[in-house]
DNA sequence: CGAACACTTGACTAGAGTCAATGTGTGTGG
DNA sequence: CCACACACATTGACTCTAGTCAAGTGTTCG
């Protein structure tokens, strides 16, 4: 696994991929946080949704030009790249792989659509209670949580851009959260001290994450 | 194109695909409107997006297994429905087909990432005149539109549930759209007054519309 | 040490929700 | 043909969730 050791080092803050640019390549989140952003015409950005380790950045990017949304670096961490001749001709070889990476945007779709639900139907706690558990598992599923704990390098900001609130207001929910014995945010990590009841706060049900989530199970 | 007339006959409130199925077929939908949809756990709906004449109701239904959202008609019209197996045969006889149903993918999760800043960042006003752009410009693309009206046969619930809001509200913000002289929606129809500022009231940029919006303007 | 940044708190505001009553068609069936 | 029911639209009064503003408190890092 020697590529795993490569990739390129970006850093929190980072734009790995312009909205309205024409990418050339597609890249792979090797380690730490990223999301895929959009901004309205005010300057306040909404988070479309968070990437993690092993997620696909810019698969739209292979067929869409130019994208619609940017993908912006949450947290120090590593790339790998592919460029989309390399790609293309890797799908020529292995006519199921397209199948498998359509599926994948269909997952990424079925997450937006979740994030549709979230920002548009639910109250401030539970959105940010959602995130959490949707964080939760797919952190799981990769591997990259113990017990029920895990890093959580990104600002109160970030949180509020994912969830369409006020950095104040996040904060409120947060320590609503801790109160009421559910999870807390502390020092870039959560801990989440009452599963079924967060994920019962926040409305979570995980079917819709697929076999990012079923990886866990497995 | 005797295909055009055929097709099941579908009522309004008719619920084409049921989140948590596993649907056998896929379905384009050939005349009326339909929303994707999802329900939160106080019973509040969502809708995710809006299907429109051409557009396929459950591409996701061919990998994704259950679904995660619905698929209801919003008024009377029709569907086509091709079967899964047919379908994948279909792939497999022409493998350039499948990139553009994937692209096709891509561009509806292009679409539900526009409405999590949709109904995160923006205010109610520019929400719903958001809506009306977008489908205007999706409607002309289909040759479904008259000068700048269109049919639109929506219930004011029906755009509260695309943007998160209350029936109430969007009373108020459609009679304030009208008040500017920007857009009215009567008797099931929209007539845009000033398409400029309609689109600059809504934040409304269709580049995430790709295809779908450039066919207008071929 | 001080600058920059993230987090926290309190006081106040405002945008949107809720509730309830009233209109307005559109059918439907007696 | 009228009475009624039903769905949808409209209005006003009131509430409340979340936003804004501004002032603090840490805490990291040159």
């Amino acid at each position: 696994m020697r590529a795993l050791s490569a990739g390129k080092i970006v850093a929190k803050g980072d734009i790995l991929t312009r909205a309205g640019d024409a990418a050339n390549c597609c890249s792979v989140l090797l380690e730490g946080f990223a999301a895929r952003s959009k901004l309205a015409s005010d300057g306040e950005v909404q988070h479309i949704s968070f990437l993690l380790p092993g997620d696909m950045c810019d698969l739209d990017s292979f067929l869409l030009v130019p994208i619609d949304s940017s993908v912006v670096a949450l947290s120090a961490g590593r790339v790998a790249q592919l460029p989309h001749e390399a790609f293309r001709r890797l799908l020529v070889q292995h006519p199921r792989l397209a199948l498998s990476f359509w599926r994948e945007t269909m997952v990424d779709a079925s997450i937006a659509r979740e994030w549709v639900l979230n920002v548009g139907r639910r109250t401030a706690l539970q959105r940010i209670a959602h995130v959490l558990c949707e964080t939760y598992v797919r952190l799981r599923a990769v591997g990259l949580t113990k017990s029920l704990c895990f890093d959580f390098p990104l600002s109160q900001q970030d949180l509020a851009d994912a969830t369409g609130l006020s950095v104040v207001h996040v904060n409120r929910m947060l320590q609503r959260l801790k109160r009421n014995g559910l999870a807390t945010l502390n020092m870039g990590k959560v801990s989440i001290s009452n599963w079924p009841g967060l994920q019962e706060t926040g409305d979570f049900d995980q079917g819709y994450l697929y076999a990012r989530a079923m990886a866990a199970a497995a």
